[in-house]
DNA sequence: TTTTGAGTTGTTCGA
DNA sequence: GTCGAACAACTCAAA
């Protein structure tokens, strides 16, 4: 009677699982287990509200194994004991795992591969990191040829899906810890339920004849519609095999019954690779982790004011479409992409702090706070990383808004100080006339504050901050 | 090796 | 109000 452990780690799903069946297809009973690592628990880089979705998540995979004759099995420590103390016990012959691709996850699976026969497959990325490179064998470092080589390779060579296993034997009377209660499970404020049924559902809903999907390259800049995928969690932490999503996704271009429909489905393909781009990056280029990718942008002078930091964080900006999206954040553990930008966009560029607190408060706060693309989403936006924005590109946070929320209807559901303003000043309710403020309950600078930098100069300064690291020596 | 075309997401200014 | 140019050249990828 062989044994195999399949350690989980960001792969909570049973379909189109390569380290599952890899367990399965090696060993006669599978151990699936689970560590509870305190070293990520406790990272400056963790968020409760994630911890949490990723509990339930675990809930909900248990759920899903005891239904095949099987548990999971979990552990709190670290792993590098763990894993080796548990393999021991059940006499595992084979330990497997999802490769992943973040500094602390590569390093922990070099220490444990020393003691035990690690053995990491693919599955974190629709195609298998490393597998998408230049005709010469190095990594791309810009998207747009990535994207055409990724899709070519696709095409080729379209997985096919592993089906979700009938039964998993797992050994009785092995121990496991029980998961902790987090009390933020019971706060329901967050909009996702985890677990793989619901990301199935969802994937299956926006790819539908007629979906979101169709519509998408239209209406998914609109924060005030609810039209993009809201996957990413369940990318994050694998309840959805990226696969699925891709194949999804080609499913949805070969059946699109006009070009808006087709160039729709694209686009949003389109955002799986950059998921694949950044996963890839981080996995080649770990440094972009502490440090931006173009050395010459780390001599930038950042302001780094600790008090507009807190302004920004807490969406008590002034500029009402960056407060909405900061107040998002803050109340779901989510925030539309196009927000994203322009927040990211407003720290760096407009306050000139630097990426690296804006990107760690994402991960504090997002619920598919995932290192690498969240990175990648930063250093792009701070025209620091691999591909990135050119450094003269630095977003109007109202002209953004009057382009992305034309009717205000973001900003009144998560500024509510501002629901009484008109239209013609939502953006920009500094310009209200006193009589309109008094009228509508809104006295700026006491009700909602003044902006805390003025656009034209902030942007000013950072053409500066940025050009002269440029021409230095 | 050299050459050539191209590069997510924007803003501002002036005609 | 609309449109094109400037923003800055530079690096990357591929032929």
């Amino acid at each position: 009677m062989t044994t195999a452990i399949w350690w989980l780690r960001r792969d909570l799903r049973l379909a189109d699982n390569p380290a599952l069946a890899y367990a399965l297809n090696s060993a006669a009973s599978v151990v699936p287990a689970f560590i509870l690592d305190d070293r990520l628990l406790n990272s400056r880089y963790a968020g409760e509200r994630r911890i949490a979705f990723l509990f339930e998540g675990l809930r909900q995979l248990n759920q899903d194994l005891l239904a095949r004759g099987s548990r999971l099995i979990v552990r709190r420590g670290l792993p590098e004991i763990e894993i080796a103390r548990l393999r021991d016990e059940v006499e595992a012959t084979v330990v497997v795992a999802q490769q992943d691709c973040s500094p602390y996850a590569m390093r922990r699976d070099r220490v444990i591969a020393e003691s035990v026969p690690l053995t990491l497959v693919e599955g974190l990325a629709a195609l298998p990191l490393g597998s998408v490179r230049k005709e010469n064998g190095e990594p791309y470092t810009v998207f747009t040829p990535f994207s055409r080589r990724w899709k070519a390779r696709w095409r080729e060579s379209m997985p096919a899906l592993l089906p979700a296993p009938g039964r998993i034997d797992t050994p009785p009377s092995i121990h496991s810890d029980a998961l902790p209660n987090a009390p933020l499970l019971a706060r329901s404020d967050a909009p996702y339920v985890a677990g793989e049924k619901v990301a199935r559902q969802k994937l299956r809903a926006f790819v539908a004849p007629d979906g979101p999907i169709f519509s998408y390259k239209d209406r998914r800049d609109r924060p005030d519609l609810d039209a993009t995928s809201r996957l990413s969690p369940y990318l994050r932490f694998g309840m959805l095999s990226p696969r699925a999503a891709a194949t999804a996704a080609t499913e949805a271009i070969d059946m699109a019954e006009d070009e808006r429909a087709r160039t729709s489905a694209e686009t949003w393909l389109n955002e799986l690779i950059w998921r694949d781009f950044y996963l890839n990056t981080m996995a080649v280029f770990p440094y972009v982790r502490r440090e931006s990718f173009r050395t010459e942008t780390r001599a930038i002078a950042w302001h780094n004011d600790a008090s507009e930091f807190e302004a920004w964080r807490t969406g008590r900006t002034g500029y009402p479409f960056i407060d909405a999206a900061m107040r998002q954040l803050a109340a779901t553990g989510w925030m539309h992409n196009r927000a994203r930008m322009a927040v990211a966009s407003f720290l760096v560029k407009d306050l000139l702090i630097d990426w690296r607190w804006g990107e760690r408060w994402f991960m504090q706060q997002l619920i598919d706070g995932d290192p690498a693309p969240n990175n990648g989403g930063w250093q792009w936006t701070a025209g620091t990383g691999t591909d990135a924005a050119p450094y003269f590109r630095i977003f109007n946070p109202v002209s953004q808004g009057r382009k992305f929320d034309p009717q205000g209807v973001y900003v009144r559901r998560w500024v509510p100080e501002l629901r009484q303003a008109p239209d013609e000043f939502i953006h920009e309710p500094w310009k209200m006339p006193q009589a309109i403020q008094a009228v509508t309950g809104c006295i700026i600078g006491q009700d909602y504050p003044t902006p805390i930098v003025d656009h034209g100069w902030a942007r000013e300064r950072t053409l500066h901050a940025y050009q002269s690291v440029r021409t230095a020596p």
